[in-house]
DNA sequence: TATTGTTATACTCTATAACTATA
DNA sequence: TATAGTTATAGAGTATAACAATA
């Protein structure tokens, strides 16, 4: 119950984005400067490359992102944020982390610090038994990165998938 | 992260029931014997009416639960759980069980109640702000019942959602 | 007329296959 | 030969529409 309203809240934060939480991931990750291709985005994130084509191609048409070639080989696309994108970011995040308050708020800083801690002991211990892939490396960094999930058309919710 | 790890344990104790964990959140209703109609069902569930025809066609075939004219409606489908189903349940519940244990086992005794409890107040007042529909108030009696996810052909997570 | 259950159909999302260009 | 990216196609899952039976 608790995953399922995060998830709604989450969702609804960037429902504006195309491609929903998972744009979110997208723009972050190009925000961060850290794509040198596509590929290795869509293996970050667990999207098939081919879905990566079109969700780029719809950021890119809405000014948030660029792709660039990258001089090092001519195959690949660098994706970066535009300076428009980095705004609509920085909007993003402070509404999803309204959110994770709102959702905090029956706790107060002691409790939400406790509990914090505790999903991240289960957290390390789930990871490290059964490696869910590279996703949640990037989590260690920017929580919300990893935690948005998506919704379907039919008012589903679903989980980023982790590697393979 | 620890949600997509509870999720793919969840599914993998479920693997072999025709649906997944949504199969065995219609065995669970069943074998509890309170549905009076197949339509009820669905809309606890919040699945269409559609989709749990066909889901019940499977597990009727594998011979887990039976469909009974209702006397007082003859439009309505009691489902109930034959003895197999309920056997089957009962093993299914034993390793969801134990997927939970084994999530939970960095936390000793105390930390996992504390844990459970933090939770439970961070969902009651989720459902209160945000009510997510009938589902949840079967969560009161049956942690599990309404916890279990369902995973697509392509290794993704779906929640089974609230209500409308 | 409204509701339960079923079937057929359409739609959404995702993955597979084939292609171009680079390495 | 292998890889990055794109496009077209097929598949799974779900919902919509239409139908028969009953209220």
């Amino acid at each position: 119950m608790l995953f399922r309203t995060y998830a709604r809240a989450a969702e609804a934060a960037v429902a504006d984005l195309p491609g929903g939480p998972r744009g979110y991931q997208v723009l972050a990750a190009a925000a961060a400067g850290k794509v040198n291709s596509q590929l290795e985005l869509a293996r970050i994130l667990g999207i098939d490359r081919t879905v990566m084509t079109y969700l780029l191609d719809d950021l890119e048409q809405r000014g948030l992102i660029e792709r660039q070639p990258d001089p090092a080989d001519r195959r690949a696309r660098r994706v970066t944020a535009t300076e428009k994108g980095t705004e609509v970011l920085g909007a993003l995040d402070e509404r999803l982390r309204a959110a994770e308050a709102y959702l905090m708020a029956p706790l107060d800083e002691e409790a939400v610090a406790a509990f914090r801690a505790q999903v991240q002991i289960l957290a390390r211990h789930a990871n490290a038994a059964d490696p869910p892939g590279p996703a949640c490396a990037v989590a260690e960094q920017a929580p919300q990165f990893a935690a948005t999930v998506q919704r379907t058309a039919r008012g589903r919710y679903k989980l980023s998938r982790s590697s393979q």
